[in-house]
DNA sequence: ACACCCGCTGCAAACCTTTGCAATGTGTGC
DNA sequence: GCACACATTGCAAAGGTTTGCAGCGGGTGT
């Protein structure tokens, strides 16, 4: 059927080792030779069988990305920057979608193992010893999440909290609500931790609820909370959230901003295209996928040299328009502000 | 290193032979010897090496899905149905991202053609010829696109498109705007083309504007051609344009909807999270990734024989808040109504 | 009681490539 | 002129699986 080495051989005149090495070490074989050998299997448009290769030198040339959403444009994004790495590497990557169920991903991962030679996990659910397991010997980086010994891309969410607290203050909010992510995810925990830390230098006090899944419909009734809470802005888990919100926030006949600030977190693509448009924590998501693989890259040409290095990339913040000074009474009162107060 | 069908055929007390068949055949094994070689490669954790297996077989098990942009709502729908029925298939999905562009599209669908045993194509901008010449001997399921000979799922945007018209019609709009998409795009010129058989039978005057890419940022400017173009509603090709039209309208000082009706096409995700939400015709996008998966499966295991089944998916508008009448004064005049005329 | 068939199992070839080792031939240094 | 090094090439094994064919029993039909 298709065209193998010992075709090619054959009409080159040659062994099929001599072809083999005229492919993968052009050095080891005499200038005349190779130009033919080559010449003839650009003309049979001969291409090495990748299972026979595979088999023999226990590579596969594909690398495997784990994510536990590819709706979500988050992952998304990390999957288009690690598939562009990738491609650059002559490597084929294999997707795998975990559903958000910590139990697929570590079944994923395990089933993934032996056919690719690396993988790039996305916010992994799993616990660390889990993640131990399922891998077992497959290199492995993470993204948006660490965890000892195993190198990582992170996006530095904690600064990112920072960034939006300050911003948040600087506005003159005094109580703000945090709508938390995933209790199992890294980066939820990260960003949680990161406000913590950054709340009381700035005088703002956090009230803390969910965690939540990291959905539009989980930001529907959140929104309702946070009227109850009586804070005068949202840092909601992420953008998908934070859509939730504003939308609940509408329904609810409560205006935005002015009424309600809201901060997005990930800088994804439709955080720039709600109206009013979405104030967020932008992370260099395609970056990180790129970083990941470039990562994993270096880890399959060093074997454990790099075992352990965690990259971290910087987020930013993007002050669109959701985000304004809090009514005057609504910051003195620290509660919610009856609708009747504003007409 | 990893463990082989020879250690379980080992431990089973049993040849390789009949451990191969208990998994692949079970039948043509005594039952009480089955049982044992399952319970042995269960204890051991054995799978079967696949770059072995397709060696023999000639089957990779793997199917490939290429997209022109993954980080397009569209598309990661499309993708994360066609990995999920893949996956219940035991097959993994290869992912590439042609990056919106034919050339790319066709190198990346010849190069998978030797590590897959199929292709999903969607939205394909090559030409038919091209397509030809790139897929080559590879089975090929198109998406959103029909070319002689191939089979391929579609999804009803003709019908979509006469359902939004009579809507708009119902609604009392006569001259109504249409954004159209790609200019290579299948889909772009099925919408068209059902837009332009239903709306005279409405009768429904139309502005044809464009083509455009089918992106966010297009949909900024052009909504200012609507509004120039004096037309009380907007058929935008999808989604992302729609959203970029009611971001603009938002900017321009036009009440949506009242002065603007705005329909949205595809059904992502995205459309309901807008605020006001927004009327848009829904495809099955998950369903079709599902479906193309379906198709290219049972092509793969009949070679020809449903070489040229189209499978259509229906349409479904879904009304939300971006639709209403026009305003009375709007209609009779056929020009765009100055802002004044609103206060 | 004999021939035959069928259910079950094992043997061994085949899939295509890479690579260690050996063989061949050419050139160099003494 | 001889030994040795080196460049170039070929041989053959190995990698793990599937599958056609054959063998070995036990059971059935006559």
């Amino acid at each position: 059927m298709a065209v193998t080495i010992h075709e090619v051989a054959r009409r080159a005149g040659v062994s099929v080792s001599t072809v083999s090495r005229a492919l993968a070490v052009p050095d080891l074989v005499r200038a005349s030779t190779r130009d033919r050998v080559l010449a003839v299997a650009e003309e049979l448009g001969y291409h090495p069988n990748r299972a026979a290769r595979s088999l023999i030198t226990g590579r596969t040339g594909n690398i495997g990305v784990v994510v536990p959403d590819v709706a979500n444009p988050f992952f998304s994004a990390v999957l288009k920057g690690a598939h562009a790495r990738a491609r650059e590497a002559q490597q084929v990557v294999f997707l795998a979608d975990a559903a958000e169920d910590p139990r697929v991903e570590a079944e994923l991962v395990a089933a993934m193992g032996k056919q690719v030679d690396g993988i790039v996990l996305c916010s992994a659910r799993m616990g660390d010893e889990e993640l131990e397991r399922s891998a077992g010997t497959t290199p492995l980086v993470l993204v948006n999440r660490c965890s000892p010994g195993r190198p990582s891309v992170l996006l530095d969410a904690a600064d990112g909290m920072r960034q939006a607290v300050e911003h948040l203050a600087a506005l003159g909010h005094r109580r703000v609500a945090h709508l938390r992510g995933p209790e199992r995810s890294w980066s939820a925990g990260e960003r949680l931790r990161g406000l913590r830390a950054a709340a009381p230098a700035c005088g703002v006090e956090v009230v803390e609820l969910g965690p939540f899944p990291p959905t539009f419909e989980a930001g529907l009734p959140a929104a309702d909370l946070v009227l109850a809470s009586g804070a005068t802005a949202v840092l909601a888990y992420n953008d998908l959230m934070a859509l939730g919100v504003m939308n609940r926030l509408a329904v609810r006949g409560v205006v935005m901003p002015a009424e309600m600030s809201v901060v997005g977190f990930d800088g994804t693509q439709v955080s720039a295209m709600t109206t009013p448009a979405l104030t967020t924590v932008a992370a260099p998501t395609e970056t990180a996928g790129r970083a990941a693989v470039e990562l994993l890259l270096d880890l399959l040409a060093h074997p454990g040299r790099h075992s352990d290095v965690v990259r971290t990339l910087p987020s930013q913040l993007v002050v669109r328009a959701t985000t304004v000074p809090p009514l005057p009474h609504a910051v003195r009162a620290g509660v919610p502000a009856p609708l009747e107060a504003l007409s």
